[in-house]
DNA sequence: TAGTGGTCTAGACCACCCT
DNA sequence: GGGTGGTCTAGACCACTAC
């Protein structure tokens, strides 16, 4: 274990045990070895391990019972990916074992109306970029989505975006702010015409409808996004431990 | 039952601090003591410390801040009681300003359906327990939900089951199994006439359907649940802290 | 009783932000 | 430079479980 990508021992150490999870080193159901056994198998403090064993168990890989063990979660493929971190759209098709893969259907730039300007709290008369999206699993459409960003965001020219990204590597790329947190806020809507036809969908069943708001560190709303997402083929799940 | 309050000191220094956002000695937006004289102030290691704020961060209470502090989350009342934590419907309600009740439609012994059976991973043969319940807010009835138990899970008879009360609480009092984590899948769904009467919505727009499956620390399936949500009242949201 | 995870401490060093 | 949070260590004691 010379790795050295992650910069943190803690990173490194979740990665090699994350590997070993998911390659069955340890396979679903068994124990794992102590944490002062891996503590010196991997040169770093209990510590260090336990930081590591307590964001698993938070995330619902492995299940700890004192005075006997620490065991890997046997419903592992059920669990994995949809605990804690965002949802990532592309990592929850993943997640749900198909292919993800994103086109653009628009990019513009546009004014701003009223209810944006008040849910981005900036000034009524600013521009923004409108982008609308299409996320597929194994070429077939389930999630349609519509961000909007401020053009002083940007750090570019919008005729540079790369609207096949994930929305964190545009941030990234593209912003002069990050994102720090998100609040979803999950609905239940019909959809019109036009964008039964762009899922491609058949019958006219209700969808769901997550209302994104981003967040920087200081606060400051970034981006907003809605999102319509088809529950029928893509599994939107959440794994909750029990408070004490 | 004397209350046992806080068992551990880091329970005792989250409640402390809880209580201090909660009660605006640290408002909104300002700035927290320093983790090194919030330990000696409490009387308590800084690691301790850190351990709660850590908990605070992820639960989007709080940010912090390498190099400046730690700060309090501005928007709080939007976010407490809405992450981490499981979805508890009373808590829920109350997180939307609402007074929570709930009422028992109906509790009966029956036969399990080949569906439920396999959900629980139990023989096609033994009984359950279904219960329907209602939870207001302010009187107004906003989620109608669905339990089912295996009868062998019950340490006392269904007579004495007390159906007003949350479902942890039940499963504390009644059962010789706890819960230890919950999977809820997140579904759009029209409902019939009956549940639309129950529900007393004049609309037939569509509704939230949560599909929870309550495991106990061994993974086995405990109860399953149904729940329809009606969002327009209450909003069902998300805080999801952005991974670095 | 031996071994496990659960809790807590005291202190070290680092990276970062402010002024 | 001085203070803040970020990381990590080594070791103590406790509560619990399996044998």
């Amino acid at each position: 274990m010379t790795i050295q990508r992650p910069k943190t021992i803690v990173e490194q150490v979740a990665l090699e045990l994350r590997q070993r999870i998911s390659r069955q080193t340890y396979p679903p159901g068994s124990r794992l070895p102590s944490e002062s056994d891996l503590a010196a198998e991997l040169g770093v403090s209990r510590t260090t391990v336990r930081t590591v064993l307590a964001r698993f168990a938070s995330e619902g890989l492995i299940f700890r019972k004192q005075g006997d063990g620490t065991y890997v979660n046997e419903r592992l493929e059920e669990v994995d990916g949809h605990y804690g971190r965002t949802w990532d759209f592309s990592r929850l098709i993943a997640a749900n074992g198909f292919k993800p893969t994103i086109t653009t259907i628009s990019i513009e730039a546009r004014q701003i109306t009223p209810v944006e300007s008040e849910a981005l709290q900036t000034s009524s008369d600013s521009d923004i970029i409108s982008m609308e999206r299409l996320f597929h699993a194994n070429g077939r459409p389930v999630i349609y989505t519509t961000n909007i960003f401020p053009v002083q965001l940007f750090k570019s020219t919008i005729a540079a975006l790369d609207g096949t990204l994930p929305i964190h590597k545009m941030m990234q790329l593209y912003c002069v702010e990050q994102i720090a947190y998100v609040i979803t806020d999950i609905n239940a809507a019909i959809i019109g015409k036009r964008q039964q036809e762009i899922l491609r969908r058949n019958d006219d069943g209700p969808l769901l409808a997550l209302h994104e708001t981003f967040y920087s560190r200081t606060h400051l709303p970034l981006t907003l996004g809605h999102s319509l997402y088809d529950h029928k083929t893509l599994k939107l799940r959440l794994v909750q431990p029990w408070e004490s």
